[in-house]
DNA sequence: TCGGAAATGATGTACGTTGATCAGAAGGCC
DNA sequence: GGCCTTCTGATCAACGTACATCATTTCCGA
């Protein structure tokens, strides 16, 4: 049997098309007990309302803005290109794909530009969140207005965002802390931490999930307090490389923001009695690198494609109000050593 | 601008709306000359033919059967379930999906399933393919009557398939040698290798991967040979333990195929004189909980829910003579520790 | 019991493509 | 030049839904 169209549910319901339609698209004038014999006519024939028909009728396009931080941080540009990329795949399926960069830790300028969206040329938008009660707000706005909103890579769960696309950040510092104690196995001795800033709440959380399992399971190393270097290579490697002057018994490193290549520089130049095994997130270009060059030893890391994709889908499903299924949505932590580099 | 529509194809040809129907369709009756005319038109407007409208307009399904191997094997069992529970939201998109399940191991069974197939009701096909000539000849059959094939898990590059959907097994392999290689660092001794059957191309592959990465960077590990347990937990225990009895000096194990819960049962029972590392494929729910327990260390992991996508992607892609982007089709080889346990 | 408002029905056009039919036009062959 | 075969154009009805208009019915309150 094929399946139903809004003919046969009006025939069920023993109403006209039109009135189906009204109910369908919640117009008015239509009396509430023909609504309910109406709705259940469709749960009765399992009827799903034709979405690529419905969006020909209405020459329906969903513009969705990707809204990422500026700057020199790798993984955010490869953000830019992977939605750059993913433009002409869309466009077929009638999605439109607009990207706006907007200065990176800093909140009022995030929810200016949020606040400052073309309403009548966006109908969802992603954004990568700084966590800052303006920036909630500002989300709250869109929402209002009947934007709808997915966060991306840093959340923001206190804020009417429909949904966040991007891993769970708990888990992927408890990752970390097992390979970094798996790697500095019985040499005992510092971890240093490297944080972008605090006020990035995927940051904090890495830090949380890490602090777990080191205390728990691996309690002769002593994860030291983070340094926060903006994700901005050079900060990082004087700030580090200032850390490695005074801690010389460290053995493992944890990089859980951006900056990388500070992080490599700083290490070369030290002159440790040992090599630190070094864990970093997310698997840019330098990554790769340094990973194959025996540098770092694991890059934890979110796959940019299925990010995009995963937040396409989202923000679709919440303009059409159609049910997301969670577990089909969730991004994975992966996990990158020399061997398994794509 | 809006994208351009066949009616503005014909203008700028300067035929007929029909006309370029017949060249859309491949229908005959069109001179060479005007054919031509038409595809130059649609190149400058850079037309791309509405795919849902068209659909709408043929009712079109997809029909996608997935052919699996019967059995006892978890994985396997997950990937069924995994379809199944895809269903619903393909059903959307018009695409049907279909299982069928074949005995494991055996080629000819395989190919007369493959070759069975009513091609009224199919419009592609995705086979976990065993390595075998006649598998090869009944994808060719298939092929020829204009059925697509993608090959799943387990490829079959000589046969005439369009795609193959799974992870790089030399890269699985070799991810697993570096991940054994850390956790017996020092330790020295023999590595246990557990196979399901060599006429799996995966497997073949994976031990291949191993291989090259223990002589390279581990030549204190002594890689011993393959014990075929035919994806069977009791099988392997049987010959696991045995082997154990021979090697006192196990420090390691690697298990490339099914039939895990045997090798957890032949560690737990030997009584060695250390716990040995172990790693597996395909994270099962029981993988899970012997993650969990302390008593796999890692398991590498091909996400069920992203080839089921990407096989329904590239089938329907195939059907409609799109064009796939390999880069967006390509599936990760994970890696799960009981940190990072989804 | 009636007027007016609210609810519903009937109908038509549109979205971009398919696929069919039929009438002409162009072309080749004798 | 006549005839027959290929091409080509014109037109129409679908596909399932959206949306608008206008006509009709139902309901409610005074």
């Amino acid at each position: 049997m094929p399946r139903p169209t809004i003919h046969d549910v009006a025939k069920a319901a023993g109403v006209s098309l039109a009135t189906v339609d009204r109910v369908l698209n919640a117009r008015n004038g239509v009396r509430q007990s023909t609504e309910s014999r109406v709705f259940a006519a469709m749960k009765a024939l399992n009827y799903e309302r034709d979405i690529a028909a419905a969006n020909l009728s209405k020459r329906r396009e969903y513009r969705i803005m990707f809204v990422l931080p500026k700057g020199g941080n790798s993984f955010m540009r490869e953000l830019e290109a992977g939605v750059e990329s993913f433009r002409k795949t869309f466009e077929r399926e009638r999605v439109r794909l607009g990207i706006l960069t907007v200065p990176a830790f800093d909140g009022d300028a995030l929810a200016d530009a949020l606040n400052q969206l073309d309403l009548d040329e966006v109908d969802g938008v992603a954004v990568v969140a700084t966590d800052a009660p303006v920036v909630g707000q500002a989300i709250a706005g869109l929402r209002e207005r009947g934007v709808n909103v997915v966060t991306m890579v840093s959340d923001l769960p206190t804020s009417p965002r429909g949904h966040f696309v991007g891993i769970d950040n708990v888990v992927a510092g408890r990752t970390a802390a097992g390979l970094l104690g798996r790697f500095c196995f019985g040499s005992g001795g510092s971890v240093a931490v490297v944080a972008g800033a605090m006020v990035l709440r995927d940051h904090v959380e890495r830090r949380l999930g890490f602090d777990q399992v080191m205390r728990a399971d691996y309690p002769d190393l002593n994860a030291l307090p983070a340094i926060e270097g903006y994700d901005d290579a050079d900060l990082v490697e004087k700030l580090l490389s200032e850390l490695l002057d005074r801690h010389r018994d460290v053995s493992g490193i944890y990089s859980l923001g951006a900056g990388n290549r500070g992080v490599a520089r700083a290490v070369a130049k030290a002159d440790l009695p040992r090599r630190p095994a070094i864990v970093v997130h997310e698997l840019t270009r330098y990554a790769r690198a340094e990973l194959q060059a025996g540098v770092f030893d694991a890059v934890i890391n979110q796959d940019i494609g299925h990010e995009i994709r995963s937040a396409v889908r989202v923000l679709t499903a919440l303009i059409d109000g159609r049910p997301i299924v969670p577990s089909q949505e969730r991004i994975r932590v992966e996990i990158f050593m020399r061997h398994n580099l794509p």
